[in-house]
DNA sequence: ACTTGTGTATTATTCAAATAATACAGTAAT
DNA sequence: ATTACTGTATTATTTGAATAATACACAAGT
């Protein structure tokens, strides 16, 4: 069901992440579905359990899967998610971005300018 | 003349290979310019000289910097120095709040928005 | 109660990347 | 030749993230 490769470079946990939110972000997995169990996970590719659960964990922090005590993780329903820290979240990009700005001695008109390119050249594609 | 953070999870010389690149793209260092002595960089931030070697060997593999044996480093490339590129220099950057943002499933005006405030608060500080 | 299935908290281990220590080689001025 | 600068090759050490071992808690069927 998921392909995971110990020697990639990236970390199993991550792997199973990103595959897990891709599956449910292309309807893949819906609201409801249960996932593997970390056991089975684990054992069909010769991992540890606790990597898996640490992948659940994370997309359970996300809001993406549901735990259910000595039950199997479920996918979350939509809009079901905790309101999410915004702001928070975004500190560090935000921070990153205008210490880079400010270190080229742009003013905080020019540093908007520059997202505002930035999004509008990704509309086009 | 550079921000390192010795405990930002992203390692020095990352951050020092970034922040060169950054600052030549947007034409605030120019084809000639030296930079600043190993030594100069270690000591004023506490570090280890062979890190920032390892910084400017990286530039230098790159393309970017150039070694002349027992002299500084200097910025590759001669005669005019290339247009100014902003928003190439803050590419980076730009795409990482980007995708944060998504992940918020945030519309692109909501991601202008939080950058506006960010930059009001900094403002007040 | 027992068995067999969930996930996981806690702790230990592994392993690779990041950093540092040391010694060396080039340049240039004195 | 000496001094005082450059950067770095090589080696060692540190550190932190990723993974694993172990033991535990809950659920559900028997």
């Amino acid at each position: 069901m998921f392909h995971l490769n110990p020697s990639s470079g990236v970390p199993i946990y991550r792997q199973l992440v990103d595959q897990i939110r891709r599956l449910i972000a292309a309807g893949q997995l819906r609201p409801g579905d249960s996932l593997p169990s970390v056991r089975e996970l684990a054992q069909a590719h010769a991992i540890n359990p606790m990597t898996i659960s640490k992948a659940y964990s994370l997309l359970e922090h996300e809001g993406l899967l549901l735990r259910q005590r000595g039950k199997p993780m479920r996918v979350a329903g939509r809009g079901a998610s905790p309101p999410s820290d915004v702001q928070g979240a975004l500190h560090e990009p935000l921070a990153q971005l205008v210490a880079a700005g400010r270190q080229l001695t742009l003013t905080d008109a020019e540093i908007q300018e520059a997202l505002a390119n930035f999004l509008q050249r990704e509309r086009r594609r």
